[in-house]
DNA sequence: AGTTGTAACTTGCAAGATGCAAGTCACTAC
DNA sequence: GTAGTGACTTGCATCTTGCAAGTTACAACT
């Protein structure tokens, strides 16, 4: 499922990895400590079961997450962030920021995430 | 073609603005000079005509970027940042962060994009 | 024993987005 | 009058997304 790059450009290169609508939304959760597939289900934007389940291996396929079973009959998985995952926070924050200004309605972020660093 | 939003979250929201494969790539060429449709027909993505097309047109409706004529006779056009199209440049910014540290092979940016600042 | 509930998917199908190739239109230049 | 350029437009096949429903493997209650 992984894409191939289409040019040497970070931009570009990082747009093949994150270019959609979902996975940045999914990578909020995970950084605001959740971590399974029905928290993810629950956030407000309503993600449909099938393009999360999708999006969660292609994450996991591009070493943005690590997938593991937190408990066995009957198996229960999670999904935690890796290095590379979590250092796509400060992307996070430049967007809270533009949209905070410029796009109006736009929820303040907690406090807690904004003030978050990567490792 | 202007997207609802999914929710009032800053992230969400701007994915509904930029979270596909090709908005920000013509982004980073406005930003680094080009205004002209074939220039952007020569960026080494090879972004298709009908894409672009389609979108520069959400671009403009979505405030990102102004289209004017330069000449008439034949008319042809050249689209310019808003000043909400360049305030994205730190989010830019911060994918090359990101891909220079986590995807090998991706380029340097050129010292200009990179130290340039937004209005 | 049988029903209900929960977590994490899987499947089917329709609708929308993307990619590729070719064609169009209004000119300019040779 | 032929070729070239810029900015599209069109047709069509494929890929991706969205929606709804079904599945599997258990736990827990009645």
């Amino acid at each position: 499922m992984t894409r191939e790059p289409r040019s040497g450009c970070p931009i570009a290169s990082t747009l093949d990895i994150v270019g959609d609508r979902w996975t940045l939304v999914i990578l909020r959760d995970l950084l605001n400590g959740k971590s399974r597939f029905s928290q993810f289900l629950s956030s407000p934007e309503k993600i449909t079961t099938n393009i999360l389940t999708d999006r969660l291996a292609t994450m996991e396929s591009a070493g943005l997450v690590t997938k593991s079973a937190y408990q066995e009959r009957p198996t229960r998985f999670e999904y935690t962030l890796t290095r590379k995952g979590e250092a796509l926070l400060p992307v996070l924050h430049e967007m809270c920021h533009w949209a905070n200004v410029y796009i109006p309605g736009t929820w303040t972020p907690p406090a807690s995430f904004m003030a978050r660093k990567p490792r």
